[in-house]
RNA sequence: GCGCCGGUAGCUCAACGGAUAGAGCACCUGACUUCGGAUCAGGCGGUUGGGGGUUCGAAUCCCUCCCGGCGCGCCA
């Protein structure tokens, strides 16, 4: 709405432009002064047209304005014709505030008009956590990144694909596995006693209790759950590669098992049979592999619960291990060999392997050798190798010869559902189906298809940029320029540890990381989950979850009978404002410090005061329903269309229509802490003005109806941006 | 060495090339017999890392130097 006023505003000035002062398609941008009392919109163009002309740029200015009011036509309806020249030369413009609250009120503060007719389908790639242990802080920046990536496209009518991908062969999965059969029985028996206390402290025992958890649908959804008892054997095996280094070959051949796959009708409770009777022996290899794929899968299913309760989901699942078995490379690979992208190298260091030159590439010039391998001498496939596949997959480019796409087969993996936009997600049952994929192409998803996007969104962080970069020149080196450009790598900063987080952590657990004096005292330490460091996802909500609802009960002790479920319910949509906003207040590019007092602050600048001022918004209202004066919303409307709105007023209003503006904005830079900077600003202005402008007492029924106006746009607004757009959900009371 | 990102108040962070560089935290004063004090008002606090340049105008763009982080694997 805003965006059309100064859309047919410049369009305006422009004409006169043209007309008047004969300047030729003039680029016309309508900006917003930086201060409400120098107005709504401003044109700062005869600044730089001054010296064109010969003329001072105030001069340049009022011409403009002499010969603009004709060509404004019915927006004088909403737009004071009488404009200022201010400053150097700044034309300063004020809109009708009561004509555009009632228009706000009426219609809403969006705008559909943007990406109508052209809704070409955006996938979106988040989390791809790695499914061998519980998902860290670091990963939830990136989930909550992608996630409202998400909600803003869709906001704006964009159809988008959300996709998880599923690294489920890869030597973190394999370690594991190894801790699971080969790591010394007392070490295996510390790190699952707290998660299994029934499994004892034997190996036979605990791969016993593994099958029989699985067998009953229990191997997932304890507390601590499969993914915390990963946590802590991960860096069991780890550290023991470092300490015994023969004990590495028992990842080889974990790794080798699991590339060579395992029968369809191999059940885990036979797999773990062969495994306990081979104990010591030569480790059977497919039932090892199906072992990985049940700790693959377990971990997976954790990461969508901790997920869930952040209120972020999925449509899709691609498997790594689909990609191999659907020969996803092979075909890249005849194509790039086609295009005479790569070729196998027959000397030098890279010798006997197939490289991609990126030599003539100028994003790689400088590079000492521009060589990236896709195929190693032995035969095997790099990373890069498989993204590069997997990225014209989800381009649609992955064609086979006869021009038939090459494409996953598909399964249901669970179903969901979510009753409400910031509501949880809740795995199980539900109405809606997260499907993942499957080697077999004849098994189909029901309705639609997946892949094949004009735009992909890998979010990923800005560590991976140089290999993000080979996969876009290879998409590029193919023929696909615009589909290189629509490949967009949403790089962001990672998360890491203040020393005092590390330190209260090192506390807690009662065991030192071995950090050197050095490491500690740099401004941040990086997290490991090879080394264990790191804070869980889980246990950060959980704590969150507890002193939120510490101080819900302190606050509404007074309430008889909230029950502790209605307790829990406040709290769960506190931890995750706070810690939602947390992850979305700073830039992209800036490193998030993570510190515990920080993180668990409730005031200032938090999400808690964003939600508080959605509860107080809509407080006011329930008031003014019990004492019968709530007034209706056209009634309202028809209010503020003649009233005078006071300047404080109005830059609530006006911040508020705003709201599109900052929508795109964030979306287009990949931004999103201008959403959240938006949403404090409004919140900002309005607990302001809550305390000086009472509605229940107001002077006069005037008064009383200007102020009801201003205040349910700002309850429209806010509960517009946080819910379906930040995915913060407002708490009934807090 | 090459590349990318950061350096703004004591701390954590904001600021389409635009008008007087703003918030929160911390510290100090204050505020409802009123729609909830997870709030609000006020105070303190700045040579925007240094130096050059571009222009009507630079925290923002260019050059250069300094400091910090991260990349540049036949790892994933």
């Amino acid at each position: 709405m805003l965006d059309d006023v100064r859309r047919r505003l410049g369009r305006a000035i422009a004409v006169v432009l043209t007309q008047h002062l004969g300047i030729a398609a003039p680029a016309v941008a309508i900006d917003i002064p930086p201060r409400r009392e120098l107005g709504d919109l401003a044109w700062a163009g005869a600044l730089p047209l001054a010296k064109a002309l010969r003329r001072p740029p105030r001069a340049v200015a009022e011409e403009v304005l002499n010969h603009l009011a004709p060509e404004l036509g019915d927006l004088t309806e909403i737009l004071d014709p009488e404009a200022r020249i201010e400053g150097p030369g700044f034309l300063n413009f004020r809109l009708r505030r009561g004509p555009l609250l009632a228009h706000l009120l009426r219609c809403g503060v969006r705008t559909l008009a943007l990406d109508q007719g052209k809704a070409s389908k955006v996938i979106v790639e988040h989390t791809n956590i790695n499914p061998n242990k519980a998902a860290h802080i670091g990963h939830l920046r990136n989930a909550v990144l992608g996630d409202v990536l998400v909600r803003c496209l869709r906001w704006l009518g964009r159809p988008v694909e959300v996709q998880n991908y599923i690294d489920d062969t890869g030597v973190q999965v394999a370690d594991v596995v190894v801790g699971f059969l080969h790591l010394p029985e007392d070490e295996l028996a510390r790190a699952v006693a707290p998660v299994w206390p029934e499994a004892g402290p034997t190996r036979a025992g605990i791969l016993q209790t593994l099958a029989l958890r699985a067998g009953s649908d229990r191997l997932v959804g304890g507390s601590p759950d499969f993914d915390d008892l990963c946590w802590e054997l991960y860096p069991l095996v780890t550290r023991r590669y470092d300490a015994d280094p023969p004990f590495a070959a028992h990842r080889a051949q974990i790794l080798h098992a699991i590339e060579g796959g395992y029968p369809a009708g191999l059940s885990l409770d036979d797999a773990i049979a062969q495994l306990a009777a081979a104990a010591g022996a030569e480790v059977p290899a497919a039932a090892a592999a199906r072992l990985a794929a049940a700790v693959a899968e377990a971990n997976l299913h954790c990461h969508l619960r901790t997920m869930g309760r952040l209120g972020i989901a999925y449509d899709l699942l691609p498997h790594e291990s689909d990609i191999l078995h659907r020969g996803f490379w092979q075909r890249a690979f005849e194509l790039l060999r086609e295009a005479g992208a790569i070729r196998l190298a027959s000397e030098g260091k890279n010798a006997h392997c197939w490289v991609f030159s990126l030599a003539d590439s100028p994003d790689f010039a400088g590079m000492a050798d521009a060589d990236k391998i896709l195929v190693r001498s032995n035969g095997t496939v790099t990373y890069t190798a498989k993204d590069i596949a997997y990225q014209l997959w989800k381009l649609g480019l992955l064609t086979d010869p006869d021009g038939s796409r090459r494409d996953f087969g598909y399964l249901p993996f669970t179903r969901f559902r979510q009753d409400g936009p910031a509501r949880p997600v809740e795995y199980g049952d539900g109405e809606r189906v997260l499907w993942r994929t499957c080697p077999d192409p004849g098994r189909r998803p029901a309705g639609g298809e997946f892949g094949a996007a004009e735009r992909v969104v890998n979010v990923i962080d800005v560590r991976q940029s140089y290999p993000q970069k080979v996969v876009r020149e290879a998409i590029r080196t193919l023929g696909h320029a615009a589909a290189a450009e629509n490949s967009v790598h949403f790089a962001y900063e990672m998360v890491a540890l203040t020393p005092a987080a590390v330190r209260r952590l090192e506390a807690a657990q009662k065991v030192s990381f071995g950090l050197a004096e050095e490491d500690l005292a740099k401004p941040f330490v990086e997290m490991s989950g090879r080394r264990g460091i790191g804070v869980k996802a889980d246990s950060l909500l959980d704590t969150l979850e507890s002193e939120a609802g510490a101080s819900v009960s302190v606050r509404l002790g007074h309430r008889h009978g909230l029950p502790p479920a209605a307790i829990a319910e406040r709290a769960r949509a506190i931890a995750t404002g706070a810690l939602r906003y947390q992850m979305l207040r700073q830039g992209r590019n800036r490193v998030l410090a993570f510190d515990f007092d920080e993180a668990l602050a409730f005031e200032g600048d938090t999400g808690p005061y964003l939600q508080y001022s959605a509860v107080r918004a809509r407080k006011i209202f329930d008031k003014l329903a019990a004492s019968g004066v709530a007034g209706t919303p056209d009634g309202d409307a028809l209010a503020a269309q003649g009233a005078a709105v006071p300047d404080d007023l109005w830059e609530l209003v006006f911040a508020c229509a705003r709201t599109p503006e900052m929508v795109e904005k964030a979306a287009g830079s990949l931004e999103f802490s201008l959403l959240a900077g938006h949403a404090r600003e409004l919140a900002q202005l309005f607990h302001k003005l809550y305390h000086e402008h009472p509605v229940l007492h107001a002077p006069d029924e005037r008064t009383r109806a200007l102020r009801r106006a201003v205040f349910r746009l700002f309850a429209a607004v806010i509960a517009e941006i946080l819910e379906p757009l930040l995915g913060i959900p407002i708490p009934q009371e807090m």
